[in-house]
RNA sequence: GGGGGGAUGGGGUAGCUUGGCAUCCUGCCAGCUUUGGGAGCUGGAGACCCGUGUUCGAAUCACGGUCCCCCCA
């Protein structure tokens, strides 16, 4: 690594994400090309959430990426707030189409268009599908591998619902799931809480989120729930008889992540070394590297390796025997490039003690275990290193989360602590457009534990929630 | 939305003002050699973002486009 995270992080940050092979620029602004290493990580993201997805009943469809104008008009608001980003295909072959197709921003549109088909009876509800795909916003800011891509994939689960209660229940069910996700297995603490009016998605009711806080000290959005109440369900007819035999209209959710959480993780546990994953999405868990001078030794130092290697291999670890013709210290800057939670360095003076030398990524820490503690070492580096990661960025995160009761105190949290800062606001949309205006931060939550008290943060008149701001990404 | 910087083998770069066989590092391939924190030697393959113009001749000058980065809103 060039860079330096805390000299020049944005250009720390493109570097990393090179290096380390996880992404690749593609032709297209905007676009690029996810390599196997940082999919090996969406892929383990996919699997944590699709089990929980499917107890819950959630089931796994696919919905066409057109969406046709007249659709996407259909909800004036939704409409309004997507509009500037669609990409739309106007032609087929060298024909005009009659109408043109949006590549779908979002995809609640062309389902709910379904749903209404699929929703007449009680008997119907709940109805909870999830789609894994791809989306198309062609957005004019500044872009960012991973975090701000036109292209990117996701999960987007919508759900109808008979009432209103169990509606809102999804909503933070979902939610819920997002910070076991990230917490869990990416090791990124987060606030959960709710959107304000001006920031919530449009046509819903209300939007939960949750929000991690990066090494710039900005907020980054990692998921959303909606609550989108009766507005598409009235709109798109999505209608069921009651066992009363009357008629009401079906309460829908949706919610989703995306692959914009890899970029989380390479940003947030990164080090001027490069990448470090958390073991539980590492695609490789443990390096080991043979060393040795002479032929003999490169004998035994590798076959000592290779019954290292499938012992942890047997428990369940992903493992690689680097025998490659190259230095160690080659291999050791390479390994750590690419983020490999534990290395193991089997020379022959390791040998000679009958044992192997065991580094840690995320501390550098070395030392030395005979051959039957090795395996014992690694299972619990695993734990270890995966709890180390969270604790770093939850320490982190305290540490640049300040209480601030003016708009002095919340830019000097923003600009010079660098970080989130916990206010309290009168609930006025113009004091949350003034702050926005004046330094640049936006109202990223309101937790779900809000109280009333202390001052507006901007009119100084009574609070009646609090609120988290931050620059964002 | 505004401002600034940039694009030269896979990656990083020099050359551009003053037009004339494109520099160096790294990576890649082959061979030798080497191995406890990015070793060495020899040989080899590999590039001027795209288009138009000016010119005997363009990486270099002009115009247009595409893409990337940074800062501010």
């Amino acid at each position: 690594m060039d860079n330096k995270k805390t000299e020049n992080f944005s250009e720390w940050y493109l570097e990393l994400v090179q290096k380390a092979e996880l992404m690749d620029y593609a032709p297209v602004q905007g676009t690029m090309a996810i390599r196997p290493r940082a999919y090996f990580v969406w892929e383990q993201i996919q699997r944590f959430l699709d089990c929980r997805f499917k107890e819950a009943g959630v089931q796994n469809a696919y919905f066409p990426m057109f969406v046709p104008e007249s659709l996407l008009k259909k909800e004036a608001e939704h409409f309004a707030g997507f509009v500037p980003e669609v990409a739309w295909v106007t032609h087929g072959g060298n024909e005009q189409l009659g109408e043109r197709l949006a590549l779908r921003p979002t995809s609640e549109t062309i389902m709910y268009t379904m749903y209404s088909k699929w929703v007449s009876s009680h008997r119907d509800l709940p109805l909870k599908l999830n789609q894994w795909c791809n989306i198309i916003r062609w957005d004019t800011k500044t872009l960012k591998p991973f975090l701000r891509t036109r292209e990117f994939l996701w999960q987007e689960g919508h759900t109808a619902h008979a009432t209103k209660q169990e509606a809102d229940g999804q909503v933070k069910q979902a939610l819920d799931w997002y910070r076991q996700v990230c917490e869990e297995l990416l090791a990124i603490p987060v606030l959960q809480g709710k959107k304000t009016d001006a920031e919530k998605f449009p046509g819903a009711d209300y939007t939960t989120t949750i929000e991690a806080i990066m090494p710039d000290g900005k907020a980054l959005q990692c998921g959303t729930s909606h609550q989108l109440g009766q507005n598409f369900a009235k709109i798109f007819n999505i209608r069921y008889k009651t066992e009363s035999g009357g008629e009401e209209y079906a309460w829908q959710t949706s919610w989703g992540v995306s692959t914009r959480l890899i970029g989380a993780v390479a940003m947030l546990h990164g080090d001027d070394r490069g990448l470090v994953l958390p073991p539980k999405i590492a695609p490789l868990q443990v390096v080991i590297i043979p060393i040795y001078k002479t032929e003999e030794d490169k004998a035994l130092t590798t076959l000592a390796s290779q019954r290292h290697a499938v012992a942890l291999q047997a428990a369940g670890l992903s493992v690689l025997v680097d025998d490659s013709d190259r230095t160690p210290g080659w291999k050791f800057n390479e390994w750590e490039l690419k983020g490999v939670p534990v290395r193991i360095e089997i020379g022959v003076k390791d040998l000679a003690k009958t044992g192997a030398t065991i580094a840690r990524r995320d501390t550098g820490f070395k030392e030395f275990y005979i051959d039957d503690a090795v395996l014992e070492k690694v299972k619990s580096l695993m734990d270890e290193i995966q709890e180390n990661l969270l604790q770093k960025a939850r320490l982190f995160a305290q540490e640049h989360t300040h209480a601030v009761e003016n708009l002095e105190e919340l830019r000097e949290a923003l600009e010079i602590r660098k970080g989130f800062a916990k206010a309290a606001w009168c609930g006025d949309p113009r004091c949350e457009e003034a702050v926005k205006e004046e330094t640049g931060a936006t109202i990223r939550l309101v937790p779900f534990d809000s109280k009333e008290g202390g001052k507006c943060v901007y009119c100084g008149k009574r609070g009646k929630e609090t609120i988290y701001l931050a620059k964002s990404y």
